[in-house]
DNA sequence: CTGTTAGCGCTTTCAC
DNA sequence: GTGAAAGCGCTAACAG
């Protein structure tokens, strides 16, 4: 590969010339050198070396973002395309992405670890809980970072968040539009904080159409196909009066629990019962019936979060900003019309 | 951040001393010497900046893999897998993964440029075509890389590849076990390198036993849900007599299609119809009946390419490698037993 | 054994 | 306008 010192002693002058044409300094240089060094950049090939730019300039242009394994049997389509659209936006910014990952239940030291090498200029962590110890740590470390996901409200930081309130009060309004009224929903556990803004979203959307909630209608379960079975089983088994025509669910992988369950039990989904899943996996469009779902803008959260962390290296006490983007509602046949 | 210097200072000695210590010259440094530098490293909290010590050995530790983004309504659930297990297989060997994307149309732009800014030390590539023009470009540059996946026959590069014949001949050889004997297999069109590998798995099981291949029991059709609607709509449209009772899909995405298409027709998958799909994506797990599948040993294989691509930069002539892994048969309801 | 020193490839004062 | 030179943080001859 040429260096520096190559095109300097191929077009005749010094390194801090070329230098300075790279940096388009343009006032320092006359445009005969500069024409003349570009010319010669053109002709040998050359591209400044990354690693001693980073070194000078004590920066690396590296994104980290941390993986850890979806639990058996589990999924998450949403982290699936996240990543990629995130070294898309990181991309665009002149950065790239480094993927690393860590032991589940430690995180920490992974991050630690990097920044003390200096590897990387920010993090973007994913996935986000209450108290989230990464989040806890690098705000403790006062290093750049933002966030797909909110924590403690208290905590100041960056992040960027789906609405889950927004769509799943789209969802419910769609099914009371379609004549429901006994719309029970299935729930995470109540320490999940996005599974809880989608509850406030079922919550709100009911109230709006003055219909009253029912605490036998929130089931609350972990994010299974079996534990979806299950939630089903129970709402289907209340007596006929009470029970839901509607339901919708936390997660596509429950709503697909929730179809299984009904097909076994001999019902037609979308007919009998309607159901409607979140996150739009990839499959849902598949399934039969397909399955209606909250789409997350994922392209439009990673181009926010990439914009958070390079406003925060422009300036690094600039006020964390937040940022809420609608989901959409894709409408299929779980839900019947 | 503390850096060698500071070390040095706190320690009273030489950076050269510190760093002797840090990449464990044991000869050249007395124990006591040692011991008081390894203390204030500790209690200083000193890591090597790992800028610097990549500049100085011209390398970054970083492999590169690109992504471009799944047609529209397809996915890849193999690659959402291999990423992750990347990234963990990386980190073994001290490195770290650095993704980033590309045109569909035109890879190569994007490879030549993180080569000539000196960004990575090798690329790992995958969703290998014919006459890829990664490969080729990667084979003219000299550049280190290994690929998962092969190409033509004639290019000497570093592989890993699932064994898709042995993975088709295992799903065949199952079907006839269940008693089947007139099976058709629903294929890529015969410029897919890994479709045909798996072509070739289904032939053989079918000679191992002594069954007839038959022209209009190979179907060929893109990778898509629809399509694979459509070949069922074929094959079962045959005379009764030539009916298949068993059908290999070359994804599951497109067994998915022929499950959904039996389904519509009144038919039973597992009982009417047997179906075997390959990649086993996660949902399959969960359909309606579960989805027989061929697993690939991810993780394996991304081990296997680490290795390969480490291997190089110790010996940038060691001869390349091809390692063909395994793939396993998951049993599941749609084959009927 | 330990320290001095010369770079790795680049950016940026500071002189001229 | 241009160039000499210092230095980012580290490694590895080379001297002592």
């Amino acid at each position: 590969m040429p260096t520096i010192k190559d095109v300097a002693r191929e077009a005749g002058v010094s390194i801090a010339t070329v230098s300075y044409v790279l940096n388009n300094k343009r006032s320092l240089v006359s445009d005969d050198t500069r024409r003349q060094v570009l010319e010669t950049i053109e002709r040998i090939g050359y591209t400044p070396n990354s690693t001693a730019r980073n070194l000078k300039a004590s920066r690396t242009r590296l994104i980290g973002y941390a993986w850890h394994q979806v639990p058996n049997g589990q999924m998450n389509p949403v982290l699936d395309q996240f990543i990629y659209y995130l070294a898309q936006a990181a991309e665009t910014h002149g950065y790239h992405l480094m993927t690393f990952t860590h032991p589940t239940d430690d995180p920490v030291p992974a991050y630690a670890e990097l920044i003390r090498t200096g590897r990387i200029d920010s993090f973007v962590v994913a996935e986000t809980t209450r108290r989230d110890p990464r989040i806890r740590f690098l705000l403790d470390s006062e290093f750049p970072f933002a966030a797909f996901g909110r924590s403690e409200a208290n905590w100041n930081f960056n992040w960027v968040d789906t609405d889950g309130t927004e769509g799943m009060y789209q969802a419910v309004e769609h099914l009371i539009g379609l004549g429901h009224r006994r719309i029970a929903m299935v729930a995470w556990p109540e320490d999940s904080i996005s599974g809880e803004y989608r509850v406030k979203g079922y919550h709100m959307a009911l109230e709006a159409a003055g219909i009253e909630t029912r605490a036998d209608y929130m089931i609350r379960i972990e994010n299974r196909e079996q534990a979806g079975r299950e939630a089903f089983q129970y709402l289907w088994s209340l007596p006929m009066a009470d029970r839901p025509t509607a339901m919708v669910a936390v997660t596509d992988l429950v709503a697909v629990g929730m179809m299984n369950q009904a097909e076994l039990m001999g019902l037609r989904v979308g007919q009998d019962v309607a159901i409607v899943g979140f996150d739009d996996a990839p499959m849902s469009q598949y399934l039969r019936p397909a399955l209606t779902s909250i789409r997350q803008p994922i392209s439009e959260i990673c181009t926010a979060l990439v914009n958070q962390v390079d406003a925060l290296r422009a300036d690094a006490s600039s006020s964390p900003q937040h940022v809420l983007i609608r989901p959409r509602l894709i409408v299929r046949q779980s839900c019947g019309a």
